[in-house]
RNA sequence: GCCCCCAUCGUCCAGCGGCCUAGGACACCGGCCUUUCACGCCGGCAACACGGGUUCGAAUCCCGUUGGGGGUGCCA
């Protein structure tokens, strides 16, 4: 590896926990772990809790729980950057001292005025560069950036990326409130943690200069840090793969019962390939062979096809009683939920089961009873397109999705158009239970889940139309 | 707008100047196995974005074009 020569590599995952781990996010903890892994180095977590507004203590507990469902440990105690906030503040205290950096007090509109009247590209001007401003409550504290010259990347993946000095503007490091921010807190704890290896995604290429000045204005010699921008993963538009584009939390698969093992196992083939071509493998054999300056450079579509490939063929090696040990969750909490509505209406045991298998039904399997159908969707056509529409309409953006907000959406429709009750959720039902006789609805539709139950009203709409 | 990155089958990965009539995996399509499905096995479809160079020889190197993406916050 090209930096840290001579010391052991000392790798790093940091998340900010505002939000689920994202499949990109787990690559690249992955593939920072794989690193760390193979070369006998350090595995560090370092939680980025700088923006007290989204971060929350559930998503820090989710991250960790999710870190160890995917087998990514790592070493010593985790770091909360937020702690590390005096530390911060000494750094920039100390840049503000030798000149890297001053105070600013200009508005947003101030910048965007001046950069409007001047009809160049937006950004700051460094108007306060020179002004000698004192800090304040409506001041923040700006890093001086070279004007001319080039900052230069030594990437793993990519190679030497330069970039423009002249193109990076005077960059907040310390808001108004005093909160020292991303790139200063980031800097200060890399070098704090002695990280000498940074594999992150590659949208922060852009903003590595900026990291690289502040490094170097921070003491650092500079060349002690190994880069390596992972390429992002992308939707089928090819654009990064976000929320619209299906369950992007790794907690979603985990509850869809995907295997921990199969999950990273697809997950290293995003951007990586062993190089004898085997990408089905155990996780210890990954490790062996891992190399990050074999990383793709280009963008990986995840495929969940091929996931869904890759997870059926370790659910086929699992042990049957481990297989069955670890499907009989799915199959209790969808009967635990629905017991008690089943409990009044079983005239038999044996007929429990029998009444929720609609449940277990893949979506677009599910079949129809005939004299349902025909009674529901074909004679009283009119009423289903109504209210399949309405349903459709109403659960997209429903929040929170719960059996009463459900039963609010459809009956207060009804309710509202003076169609009577029964009537109005016939389609519904039919649509998502391929029946009209069944337990109480709202709560299938609950445990069900928004997607398939889109899906499943979806398809039948299409159907009728 | 400006800066940066990327470019091989539908998708992921291989290929790093001759071994390429481009290989593997997923998906897809046939067939076999089989009570169905799935698995498995056999076979098939299918790609070097374009244009210039360099070279005896280019998917591989260089330049340009086009296309895609990322960044451009008092988010991380």
């Amino acid at each position: 590896m090209v930096a840290a020569r001579g010391s052991a590599i000392r790798a790093r995952f940091a998340p900010s926990p505002t939000g689920h781990l994202h499949i990109g996010s787990a690559r690249t903890a992955l593939f920072n772990w794989l690193l760390a892994r193979h070369e006998g180095g350090k595995m560090l977590l370092r939680v980025e809790d700088t923006d007290a507004e989204r971060s929350t203590r559930e998503f820090v507990d989710l991250i960790f729980s999710t870190l160890e469902w995917l087998g990514l440990d790592y070493d010593g105690e985790p770091v909360f950057q937020s702690r590390n906030a005096e530390r911060h503040i000494e750094a920039v205290q100390q840049l503000v001292a030798f000149g890297h950096a001053y105070c600013c007090d200009c508005t947003r509109e101030e910048v965007d005025g001046r950069a409007a009247a001047r009809g160049g590209p937006p950004g700051y001007d460094g108007h306060c560069r020179d002004r000698d401003v004192q800090p304040g409550p409506n001041t923040v504290v700006r890093f001086r950036t070279p004007d001319e010259g080039m900052t230069v990347v030594h990437d793993i993946i990519r190679g030497d990326v330069s970039f423009p000095n002249e193109t990076l503007e005077d960059f907040v490091i310390v808001r108004s409130t005093g909160a020292p921010m991303f790139l200063v807190a980031n800097a200060v704890d890399d070098l704090d943690m002695g990280i000498t290896h940074i594999l992150r995604g590659e949208d922060l290429l852009s903003s590595t200069p900026k990291a690289l000045l502040l490094r170097t204005a921070l003491g650092s010699p500079g060349d002690d840090l190994a880069f390596a921008h992972l390429p992002l993963i992308v939707n089928q538009q090819g654009k990064k793969f976000s929320k619209r584009d299906g369950a992007v939390a790794v907690d979603d698969y985990r509850s869809r019962g995907y295997l921990p093992d199969a999950f990273v196992n697809y997950l290293a083939t995003l951007g990586w390939g062993a190089p004898d071509g085997v990408e089905l493998r155990p996780t210890s054999e990954i490790v062996e062979l891992f190399d990050v300056a074999s990383i793709s450079k280009s963008p990986a579509q995840f495929d969940l096809k091929k996931l869904r490939n890759f997870n059926g063929d370790y659910i086929r090696r699992l042990p049957l009683d481990e297989y069955k040990a670890l499907t009989r969750p799915y199959l209790d909490d969808v009967f635990d939920a629905m017991a008690p509505l089943l409990q009044e209406r079983v005239k038999a045991l044996t007929e429990g089961p029998a009444m929720i298998d609609f449940l277990f039904t893949d979506d677009g399997e599910l079949a129809f009873d005939d004299k349902s159908w025909t009674k529901v969707m074909v004679n009283g056509k009119d009423l289903a397109v109504a209210m399949l529409d309405i349903a459709i309409d109403g659960f997209e953006t429903l929040a929170p999705w719960t059996a009463e907000a459900v039963n609010d959406v459809v009956i207060g429709y009804a309710d509202d158009h003076e169609i009577p009750r029964g009537k109005a959720q016939a389609p519904v039902r039919v649509a998502i239970t391929g029946r009209s006789v069944g337990p109480p609805l709202w709560e299938a539709i609950e445990l069900l889940g928004r997607e398939r139950t889109l899906a499943r009203l979806r398809r039948v709409r299409e159907r009728i139309s």
